[in-house]
DNA sequence: CCAGAATGCTACACCTGTGTAGTAAATGGA
DNA sequence: TCCATTTACTACACAGGTGTAGCATTCTGG
């Protein structure tokens, strides 16, 4: 009796390359929002898809490959819908209606793939140098475009201001404020906030 | 003749407990400033000390036990540093007076200790649950003071608006500026920050 | 001056993760 | 149907961290 009893591990389905890429990459996120970027390894990722680790080198090249491949394809999710959520085409110029616009718009965002602005909004710090740099640069972008909506909807009033500044400090509230609605929506809802904005911003305006 | 000739790593220094504890506490800032929170093990704290592995473990019971006595010292600093700065005392409730007395002294605080507010301010996400919870904790105590500062110096004016928010976002910004400050000085500077921060509540007042 | 306590070191067993070579199973086209 | 290709698995060697047992050295007080 031959003992060809040592189970083996059962075949994964099998699935062509592009399909199993997906799948890790879906994987790999679960894995930053549950454990943060701390517990994504190959190792971690292969038993999150429920194959071997060979499987992952075959589709990538090692971790740094896979979590930028992660982030090519989260980049295009939330830059579109973070665009798509500032009142960009605002040439009404009316400060209190973009924020009154964008404020909810945002709330939805965040809320409606809590996933990806999680793994964005809860990143910094230690994570891999490829996510780093990528996510800098992409808040760069963003700061950029803030920047240039300030100038923009203030106007004559933007003058005084210093834009980089406050570009710097309005990305810094959407940063914070993101988190807290992930952590706590029942607490922080987009009618609070908005009301928040708006009376702050009533106030200030002449 | 024996072969006694293996190298036997040279006796470091002895130094009783309390002094190596401390010794062991500035290692593991030094790591954390230079390697990030990544970088801390016992391993690596041992190396930085010029000692080994069970000589941690002789002065601290782990790699938690270790980095909560860090914190209970950094804290005291800190903390201290920062009510310093912060106008409590600013029963005359002059909001623009509170701002100009503030910006510039933690503008200074950061500076002047910038091991220990790195540590802090670039600590997010996922270090270790101990530490994580201690800075938290810290957040919220400083958020409450923030919370009353605003209460108190706004005076009526503070009817209006939702102080928690306030305070949330205030400490946002100190968060991110100070951490600005510390990545770029020379582009951060006290008085440009003072100067925005002037306009802008300038504005905003009646 | 010489125990014995205090302090430090070596060495080991164990764990988790990496990356790869070799092998086994599934699949699709001739 | 059957074999070549594709896909997946096993097994290994290595690297770095943890925690501990046992030995070596230094220092101090009687």
């Amino acid at each position: 009796m031959p003992e060809q009893t040592r189970k083996r591990r059962p075949y994964a389905p099998r699935v062509p390359m592009a399909e199993r890429r997906e799948q890790l990459l879906d994987a790999a996120l679960t894995i930053i929002d549950r454990d943060g970027y701390d517990g994504v390894s190959i190792d971690a990722i292969a038993r999150e898809a429920g194959v071997t680790r060979p499987v992952v080198y075959g589709a990538y090249d090692g971790l740094g490959p896979l979590l930028t491949a992660l982030l090519d394809r989260q980049q295009d999710r939330a830059l579109g819908q973070l665009f798509a959520a500032l009142p960009l085409g605002a040439d009404d110029a009316d400060p209190l209606a973009v924020v009154e616009r964008a404020v909810p718009a945002l709330h939805a965002m965040v809320l409606a793939d809590p996933v990806t602005w999680r793994a964005i909004l809860a990143s910094p710090a230690d994570v891999p140098d490829v996510v780093r740099e990528r996510i800098e640069g992409d808040r760069e972008r963003v700061r950029g475009v803030i920047e240039q909506l300030v100038t923009v909807v203030l106007g004559a009033r933007a003058e005084q201001l210093d834009a980089e500044v406050v570009a710097h400090g309005i990305l810094a509230l959407l940063d914070h404020f993101g988190g807290l609605v992930l952590a706590d929506p029942g607490r922080f809802t987009a009618e609070r906030l908005s009301a928040a904005a708006r009376s702050l911003l009533a106030a200030w305006l002449p």
